[in-house]
DNA sequence: GGTAACGCTTCCAACGATGGGAAGGTCAAG
DNA sequence: CTTGACCTTCCCATCGTTGGAAGCGTTACC
């Protein structure tokens, strides 16, 4: 298989193989005469689970270590979990973030009359008090956390 | 006020306070002769409404269509919530795909031993089956997605 | 044998928000 | 006058992914 099939058949793009590739997260498949990358059903498996780590949100970092105990036949399951647990975490701590970030904002949506007129809670909210207590600053989100929409495909 | 003060003050650090004037988000303050940065009380008044609608996640382009609204007297709040709402909606809606990440991989957690042994349904999920029918990848979370943590100050 | 579709490489850029640091100027207090 | 804390500008890095361009080789099909 070539690169191109690969990514078909696995769903990674033909990009992000070569960069996965360069950066080392997978190794280098054997080429063609003419320098074609050539994939065996065992390099398109292990895309597979790359695509699929990716699609929970794990980081490269972490696939490079959940690969690496995926190829480790004598690996402790316990220390998969313990990855596993620990995004988990994570995960719902973000989640928890936006949530509170969204009630807050709901709260204050509700109270905004929405008309034509120009008091609004919501501006209020942004404008007046609660200085922050300075810093300390909290794990953001921006519109842009979320990957880019690759969806357009 | 300079620009540590009206860091302190507002709770946005020395380099963002830059970087948004250098992207036209603020306008740039009156300087003293020595080229230092003078701000008053409106502007740091502005940089804390700032502060806390990045709190709440927009993001700079949103941050600078509220800002507008904010400064224009005869805004109809009905703007501003169409703004909020949006963001609400996509608030919820990264939160949702948060959670459905870490449901899926609290389910497979829940069923490994997280022992000694090899086998894991954890690994076993992900190297098996499901060729994610190829294309249309949905919008991901990654490990960074959530700010880089710059709660270490 | 031509052509289109694919592949190759390298490099460069961008996204968003933020931090880090270097190299230098300024200001206040001792 | 020195010291230290502040300010200035400028560039670089992060993180994952995608895009493009340039320039050329290969493969498959008609």
């Amino acid at each position: 298989m070539n690169i191109g099939e690969a990514s078909k058949a696995s769903g990674v793009s033909t990009k992000m193989i070569r960069y996965y590739e360069s950066i080392g997260l997978i190794s280098a498949p054997l080429r063609t005469e003419s320098g074609y990358r050539v994939y065996s059903d065992n390099e398109v498996h292990g895309l597979r689970f790359i695509s699929r780590a990716r699609d929970l949100g794990f980081s490269v970092e972490q696939m490079g270590d959940l690969l690496a105990l995926w190829r480790d036949r004598s690996r402790a399951s316990a220390d998969v979990k313990s990855i596993a647990l620990e995004h988990i975490r994570v995960l719902d701590e973000k989640a928890k973030a936006l949530k509170a970030m969204s009630d807050t904002l709901r709260h204050l949506a509700d109270n905004c009359h929405g008309d034509g007129r120009p008091d609004c809670p919501i501006i209020e909210g942004f404008a007046q008090a609660a200085p922050t207590s300075v810093k300390k600053r909290q794990p953001r989100f921006g519109v842009t956390d979320i990957a880019p929409d690759r969806s357009h495909a």
